[in-house]
DNA sequence: GCGGTTAATGCAAGTATTTGCAAATGCTAA
DNA sequence: TTAGCATTTGCAAATACTTGCATTAACCGC
Protein backbone atom coordinates (compact mmCIF):
# COMPACT_ATOMS: atom_id res chain seq x y z
CA UNK A 1 0.00 0.00 0.00
CA UNK A 2 0.89 3.95 -0.31
CA UNK A 3 2.16 5.85 2.62
CA UNK A 4 -0.90 4.83 4.66
CA UNK A 5 -1.53 7.98 7.10
CA UNK A 6 -4.96 6.66 8.51
CA UNK A 7 -3.87 3.02 8.62
CA UNK A 8 -0.98 4.56 11.01
CA UNK A 9 -2.80 6.51 13.07
CA UNK A 10 -5.41 3.64 13.66
CA UNK A 11 -2.26 1.28 14.73
CA UNK A 12 -0.63 3.77 17.10
CA UNK A 13 -4.11 4.42 18.76
CA UNK A 14 -5.66 7.49 17.45
CA UNK A 15 -9.10 7.39 16.38
CA UNK A 16 -10.08 7.68 12.73
CA UNK A 17 -12.66 10.44 12.52
CA UNK A 18 -14.01 11.99 9.38
CA UNK A 19 -12.69 15.27 9.62
CA UNK A 20 -9.17 13.24 10.37
CA UNK A 21 -10.03 11.40 7.34
CA UNK A 22 -10.79 14.51 4.98
CA UNK A 23 -7.64 16.59 6.73
CA UNK A 24 -5.77 13.61 5.58
CA UNK A 25 -6.75 13.17 1.92
CA UNK A 26 -6.49 16.72 1.03
CA UNK A 27 -2.81 16.52 2.03
CA UNK A 28 -2.21 13.20 0.60
CA UNK A 29 -3.64 14.74 -3.04
CA UNK A 30 -2.14 17.95 -2.50
CA UNK A 31 1.15 17.33 -4.70
CA UNK A 32 2.36 21.21 -3.57
CA UNK A 33 2.88 21.89 -0.36
CA UNK A 34 -0.76 22.52 1.19
CA UNK A 35 -1.74 25.55 3.97
CA UNK A 36 -4.11 24.56 6.84
CA UNK A 37 -6.22 27.24 4.62
CA UNK A 38 -6.38 25.25 2.14
CA UNK A 39 -7.08 21.98 3.87
CA UNK A 40 -10.00 23.47 5.65
CA UNK A 41 -11.40 25.03 2.35
CA UNK A 42 -10.82 21.62 1.27
CA UNK A 43 -12.81 19.71 3.94
CA UNK A 44 -14.97 22.55 4.10
CA UNK A 45 -16.61 21.58 0.80
CA UNK A 46 -17.62 18.54 1.20
CA UNK A 47 -18.16 18.78 5.46
CA UNK A 48 -19.41 22.33 6.31
CA UNK A 49 -19.82 21.30 9.88
CA UNK A 50 -15.47 21.10 10.55
CA UNK A 51 -13.35 23.51 12.07
CA UNK A 52 -10.39 24.90 11.54
CA UNK A 53 -8.96 24.00 14.68
CA UNK A 54 -9.60 20.82 14.23
CA UNK A 55 -7.66 21.27 11.30
CA UNK A 56 -4.90 22.52 13.02
CA UNK A 57 -4.82 19.78 15.74
CA UNK A 58 -4.93 17.41 13.21
CA UNK A 59 -2.04 18.82 12.21
CA UNK A 60 0.03 18.97 15.06
CA UNK A 61 -0.79 15.29 15.68
CA UNK A 62 0.38 14.29 12.74
CA UNK A 63 3.94 16.42 12.76
CA UNK A 64 4.29 14.87 16.06
CA UNK A 65 4.07 11.13 14.76
CA UNK A 66 6.69 12.06 11.69
CA UNK A 67 3.88 11.28 9.13
CA UNK A 68 3.71 15.34 8.22
CA UNK A 69 6.30 17.88 7.66
CA UNK A 70 5.98 21.90 8.24
CA UNK A 71 7.82 24.18 6.61
CA UNK A 72 7.45 27.75 7.11
CA UNK A 73 8.53 29.51 3.88
CA UNK A 74 8.19 32.91 4.58
CA UNK A 75 5.03 34.08 3.65
CA UNK A 76 3.20 34.60 6.84
CA UNK A 77 1.67 30.94 6.76
CA UNK A 78 3.10 27.56 7.22
CA UNK A 79 2.49 24.53 4.73
CA UNK A 80 2.48 21.01 5.06
CA UNK A 81 3.41 18.31 3.50
CA UNK A 82 3.35 14.44 3.58
CA UNK A 83 6.74 13.09 5.23
CA UNK A 84 5.94 9.76 2.77
CA UNK A 85 6.17 11.71 -0.21
CA UNK A 86 10.00 11.92 -0.01
CA UNK A 87 11.94 14.80 1.71
CA UNK A 88 13.60 18.16 0.12
CA UNK A 89 14.69 21.16 1.00
CA UNK A 90 13.90 25.35 0.10
CA UNK A 91 16.32 27.46 -0.45
CA UNK A 92 14.12 30.90 -0.49
CA UNK A 93 15.37 34.52 -1.81
CA UNK A 94 14.56 37.13 0.74
CA UNK A 95 14.94 39.56 -2.49
CA UNK A 96 12.97 37.76 -5.12
CA UNK A 97 11.26 35.56 -3.24
CA UNK A 98 12.57 32.73 -5.54
CA UNK A 99 12.39 28.92 -4.52
CA UNK A 100 15.14 26.49 -5.77
CA UNK A 101 14.24 23.04 -4.40
CA UNK A 102 17.48 20.99 -2.46
CA UNK A 103 17.66 17.34 -2.75
CA UNK A 104 17.84 15.88 1.05
CA UNK A 105 21.85 14.51 0.43
CA UNK A 106 22.50 18.21 0.68
CA UNK A 107 21.56 18.48 4.85
CA UNK A 108 23.42 14.73 4.99
CA UNK A 109 26.77 15.82 6.58
CA UNK A 110 25.63 18.22 8.63
CA UNK A 111 23.29 15.66 10.15
CA UNK A 112 25.98 13.63 10.58
CA UNK A 113 27.93 16.02 11.99
CA UNK A 114 25.34 16.87 15.01
CA UNK A 115 24.82 13.13 15.90
CA UNK A 116 28.73 12.67 16.02
CA UNK A 117 29.32 15.69 17.56
CA UNK A 118 26.79 16.67 20.07
CA UNK A 119 24.55 13.39 19.69
CA UNK A 120 21.56 15.22 18.93
CA UNK A 121 19.64 13.47 16.10
CA UNK A 122 18.37 16.74 14.04
CA UNK A 123 15.07 16.47 12.40
CA UNK A 124 16.05 17.68 9.09
CA UNK A 125 13.10 16.93 6.83
CA UNK A 126 11.77 19.81 5.29
CA UNK A 127 13.69 22.70 5.51
CA UNK A 128 13.74 26.27 4.70
CA UNK A 129 16.92 27.82 4.36
CA UNK A 130 16.58 31.85 4.03
CA UNK A 131 19.10 33.93 1.46
CA UNK A 132 19.90 35.64 -1.51
CA UNK A 133 19.53 33.75 -5.07
CA UNK A 134 22.25 34.13 -7.80
CA UNK A 135 20.11 37.14 -8.72
CA UNK A 136 19.75 39.11 -6.23
CA UNK A 137 23.59 39.09 -4.32
CA UNK A 138 25.02 42.20 -4.71
CA UNK B 1 34.21 47.78 14.01
CA UNK B 2 31.55 48.20 17.75
CA UNK B 3 28.49 47.10 16.86
CA UNK B 4 26.74 50.76 16.92
CA UNK B 5 23.54 50.15 15.78
CA UNK B 6 21.88 53.68 15.82
CA UNK B 7 24.89 54.97 13.77
CA UNK B 8 24.42 52.68 11.13
CA UNK B 9 20.58 53.35 11.15
CA UNK B 10 21.84 57.34 11.09
CA UNK B 11 24.00 56.36 8.06
CA UNK B 12 21.64 54.75 5.94
CA UNK B 13 19.44 57.44 6.41
CA UNK B 14 16.99 56.21 8.67
CA UNK B 15 15.49 58.21 10.75
CA UNK B 16 16.69 57.97 14.73
CA UNK B 17 13.40 58.74 16.94
CA UNK B 18 13.41 57.59 20.31
CA UNK B 19 11.36 54.94 20.02
CA UNK B 20 13.72 53.25 17.62
CA UNK B 21 16.85 54.20 20.19
CA UNK B 22 14.85 52.98 23.01
CA UNK B 23 14.39 49.75 21.76
CA UNK B 24 17.55 49.10 20.02
CA UNK B 25 19.22 50.24 23.37
CA UNK B 26 16.76 46.95 25.07
CA UNK B 27 18.40 44.36 22.51
CA UNK B 28 21.72 45.56 23.29
CA UNK B 29 21.39 45.48 26.94
CA UNK B 30 19.76 42.08 26.81
CA UNK B 31 22.84 39.54 27.07
CA UNK B 32 19.96 36.84 26.03
CA UNK B 33 17.88 36.60 23.42
CA UNK B 34 14.90 38.95 23.85
CA UNK B 35 11.53 38.83 23.06
CA UNK B 36 8.99 41.36 20.81
CA UNK B 37 6.94 41.64 24.00
CA UNK B 38 10.23 41.67 26.52
CA UNK B 39 11.34 44.66 24.77
CA UNK B 40 7.71 46.13 24.51
CA UNK B 41 8.06 45.66 28.31
CA UNK B 42 11.26 47.27 28.79
CA UNK B 43 10.40 50.18 26.50
CA UNK B 44 6.95 50.99 27.65
CA UNK B 45 8.26 51.37 31.25
CA UNK B 46 10.37 54.59 30.28
CA UNK B 47 7.90 56.13 27.45
CA UNK B 48 4.36 54.53 27.88
CA UNK B 49 2.94 56.10 24.69
CA UNK B 50 4.80 53.44 22.81
CA UNK B 51 2.91 50.64 20.03
CA UNK B 52 3.81 47.43 20.05
CA UNK B 53 3.44 47.88 15.97
CA UNK B 54 6.57 50.28 16.10
CA UNK B 55 8.04 47.30 18.34
CA UNK B 56 7.89 44.44 15.27
CA UNK B 57 8.50 47.31 12.59
CA UNK B 58 11.73 48.65 13.86
CA UNK B 59 12.81 44.80 14.08
CA UNK B 60 11.42 44.20 10.62
CA UNK B 61 14.44 46.97 9.61
CA UNK B 62 16.85 46.23 11.68
CA UNK B 63 16.47 42.22 10.36
CA UNK B 64 16.49 43.96 6.87
CA UNK B 65 19.57 46.30 7.52
CA UNK B 66 21.05 42.49 8.82
CA UNK B 67 21.86 44.48 12.31
CA UNK B 68 19.66 42.53 14.25
CA UNK B 69 18.59 38.16 13.62
CA UNK B 70 15.30 36.80 14.30
CA UNK B 71 15.43 32.90 15.66
CA UNK B 72 12.20 30.79 16.42
CA UNK B 73 12.93 28.69 19.29
CA UNK B 74 9.78 26.81 19.01
CA UNK B 75 8.28 28.59 21.94
CA UNK B 76 5.37 30.32 19.93
CA UNK B 77 7.41 33.30 19.63
CA UNK B 78 10.48 34.46 17.78
CA UNK B 79 13.33 35.74 19.74
CA UNK B 80 15.94 38.25 18.69
CA UNK B 81 19.58 38.70 18.98
CA UNK B 82 22.15 41.75 17.92
CA UNK B 83 23.86 40.48 15.05
CA UNK B 84 26.78 41.98 16.26
CA UNK B 85 27.08 40.28 18.91
CA UNK B 86 28.21 36.99 17.48
CA UNK B 87 26.79 34.73 15.55
CA UNK B 88 25.78 31.15 17.02
CA UNK B 89 22.57 28.54 16.25
CA UNK B 90 20.52 26.56 18.76
CA UNK B 91 20.35 22.52 18.69
CA UNK B 92 16.55 21.96 20.27
CA UNK B 93 14.84 19.23 21.36
CA UNK B 94 11.50 18.86 20.31
CA UNK B 95 10.81 16.12 23.47
CA UNK B 96 12.60 18.01 26.72
CA UNK B 97 13.22 21.59 25.52
CA UNK B 98 16.56 21.29 26.42
CA UNK B 99 18.91 24.03 24.03
CA UNK B 100 22.62 23.56 22.93
CA UNK B 101 24.40 26.37 21.78
CA UNK B 102 26.22 25.69 18.72
CA UNK B 103 29.34 27.62 17.05
CA UNK B 104 29.00 29.40 13.83
CA UNK B 105 31.70 27.13 11.63
CA UNK B 106 29.09 24.28 12.17
CA UNK B 107 27.53 25.56 9.46
CA UNK B 108 30.27 26.60 7.48
CA UNK B 109 30.47 23.83 5.21
CA UNK B 110 26.48 23.98 4.36
CA UNK B 111 27.15 27.40 3.79
CA UNK B 112 29.62 26.94 1.35
CA UNK B 113 28.23 23.64 -0.32
CA UNK B 114 25.09 25.78 -1.30
CA UNK B 115 27.16 29.10 -2.58
CA UNK B 116 29.43 26.75 -4.68
CA UNK B 117 26.28 24.47 -6.20
CA UNK B 118 23.29 26.65 -6.70
CA UNK B 119 25.20 29.89 -6.28
CA UNK B 120 22.98 30.84 -3.03
CA UNK B 121 24.19 32.89 -0.32
CA UNK B 122 22.51 31.65 2.99
CA UNK B 123 21.86 33.68 5.67
CA UNK B 124 22.90 31.42 8.06
CA UNK B 125 23.28 33.79 11.04
CA UNK B 126 21.40 32.53 14.03
CA UNK B 127 19.37 29.01 13.55
CA UNK B 128 17.84 26.72 15.31
CA UNK B 129 17.51 22.92 14.66
CA UNK B 130 15.06 20.80 15.78
CA UNK B 131 15.61 17.43 16.98
CA UNK B 132 16.31 15.67 19.84
CA UNK B 133 18.84 15.28 21.77
CA UNK B 134 20.85 12.82 23.36
CA UNK B 135 19.12 11.96 26.55
CA UNK B 136 15.50 11.75 24.56
CA UNK B 137 16.42 9.66 21.53
CA UNK B 138 14.55 6.81 22.19
C1' DG C 1 15.14 78.63 14.39
C1' DC C 2 11.36 77.51 10.81
C1' DG C 3 8.70 75.34 7.78
C1' DG C 4 8.15 71.36 4.23
C1' DT C 5 8.60 66.73 2.97
C1' DT C 6 8.32 62.30 3.86
C1' DA C 7 9.40 58.60 6.92
C1' DA C 8 7.79 56.83 11.21
C1' DT C 9 4.27 56.29 14.65
C1' DG C 10 -0.22 55.17 16.91
C1' DC C 11 -4.36 53.14 16.48
C1' DA C 12 -7.53 49.81 15.20
C1' DA C 13 -8.70 46.05 12.58
C1' DG C 14 -7.04 41.86 10.34
C1' DT C 15 -4.56 37.25 9.89
C1' DA C 16 -2.60 32.89 11.37
C1' DT C 17 -2.53 29.95 14.95
C1' DT C 18 -3.39 28.23 19.80
C1' DT C 19 -5.99 27.05 23.83
C1' DG C 20 -9.71 26.14 27.52
C1' DC C 21 -13.79 24.04 28.06
C1' DA C 22 -18.14 21.77 27.47
C1' DA C 23 -20.50 18.76 24.30
C1' DA C 24 -20.23 15.03 20.97
C1' DT C 25 -18.59 10.71 19.38
C1' DG C 26 -15.47 6.62 18.52
C1' DC C 27 -14.01 2.48 20.67
C1' DT C 28 -14.00 -1.06 24.44
C1' DA C 29 -15.91 -4.22 27.28
C1' DA C 30 -19.88 -6.33 28.90
C1' DT D 1 -26.20 -3.46 21.48
C1' DT D 2 -25.32 -0.60 24.61
C1' DA D 3 -23.22 1.79 28.56
C1' DG D 4 -18.88 3.98 29.95
C1' DC D 5 -15.22 6.80 29.25
C1' DA D 6 -11.54 8.85 27.08
C1' DT D 7 -10.51 11.18 22.94
C1' DT D 8 -11.81 14.46 19.70
C1' DT D 9 -14.46 18.24 18.21
C1' DG D 10 -16.66 22.89 17.93
C1' DC D 11 -16.80 27.18 19.69
C1' DA D 12 -15.11 31.31 21.39
C1' DA D 13 -11.56 33.81 23.26
C1' DA D 14 -6.66 34.54 23.47
C1' DT D 15 -1.99 35.21 21.45
C1' DA D 16 1.58 36.77 18.32
C1' DC D 17 2.19 39.37 14.74
C1' DT D 18 0.89 42.36 10.48
C1' DT D 19 -1.22 46.03 7.91
C1' DG D 20 -3.91 50.30 6.28
C1' DC D 21 -4.47 54.76 7.19
C1' DA D 22 -4.48 59.27 9.24
C1' DT D 23 -1.50 61.95 12.19
C1' DT D 24 2.98 63.22 14.04
C1' DA D 25 7.62 64.46 14.06
C1' DA D 26 12.73 63.80 12.18
C1' DC D 27 15.73 66.03 9.45
C1' DC D 28 16.83 68.83 5.37
C1' DG D 29 17.38 73.32 3.31
C1' DC D 30 16.70 77.99 4.02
Amino acid sequence: MKQDILGKLEELGYRVTPQRAMIVAAINHSDDHISAEEIYAQVRAKYPHVNISTVYRTLETLKEIGLVTETDMGEGRVRYHPAGKGHHHHLVCQECGATIDLDETVLSNLKDALRREYGFLADLRHLAIFGHCVKCKQ
